[in-house]
DNA sequence: ACCGGGATGTTCT
DNA sequence: GAACATCCCGGTG
């Protein structure tokens, strides 16, 4: 990581959920433990998509998808998994691109420490949840400003453009809305949750 | 490689 | 009481 990197600043997150993920490719997530390049995404988008955590309106756990944009949105699943999700639009709208693979840059011998049970340094942050524990994200975080380099948690833009053409799909884990096309992956990269 | 089941507890019906 | 934006392990081929 140079100098020249910078944090994504709110206005890049003010837009429609498909268009921040699909530019959210190749930015860099940092954590407590490290960092990694954003390598798969998917986008939620409330309004009209079932699958959305906020398609029943606001909850208590969905509260900061309808706030500002640039906020980490952080839930707990399964009984033991935490996942993370960068909320877009305007305040009162919820959408969110929830991060789902990262190729990890900094930090690794801590993503170790804190995934004992990968094998392999491709299945560290391989999956929603896996980012979460390499990278010591949890509920402390939930709406953490990702547009503050301060911030524990925070999306830098190191110069390395979103890939041209993204691999494209179908979401993972759904039984409804399964068939928005709105799953994005950098499809050469070895750390993708699934082909 | 692929597939099936269990872990584990919060959230919402 | 069911569902859940998941992961891991142990089976089989």
């Amino acid at each position: 990581m140079t100098t020249r990197a910078r944090v994504v600043p709110r206005s890049f997150y003010a837009r429609a959920p498909d268009v921040v993920a699909c530019e959210l490719l190749n930015k860099v997530l940092v954590g407590p433990n490290g960092s990694g390049r954003i390598v798969e995404v998917e986008a939620y988008d409330g309004a009209r998509d079932p699958a959305s955590h906020a398609y029943r309106g606001l909850t208590p756990r969905n509260e900061v998808m309808f706030g500002r944009p640039g906020h980490l949105y952080v839930y707990f699943t399964y009984g033991m998994h935490w996942c993370a999700n960068a909320v877009c639009r305007d305040e009162g709208v919820a959408a969110a691109v929830l991060l789902r693979a990262l190729a990890p840059i900094a930090g690794v011998e801590r993503m170790r420490a804190a995934r004992a049970q990968a094998r392999r340094d491709r299945d560290l942050c391989s999956g929603p949840a896996k980012l979460c524990q390499a990278l010591g994200i949890g509920s402390t975080h939930n709406g953490a400003d990702l547009t503050r380099r301060a911030s524990t948690v925070h999306i830098l833009d190191d110069g390395m453009a979103p890939p041209r053409s993204p691999a494209v799909s179908t979401r993972i884990g759904l039984s409804v809305g399964v068939d928005q096309l709105w799953r994005w992956y950098v499809a050469t990269d070895d750390n993708i949750s699934r082909k």
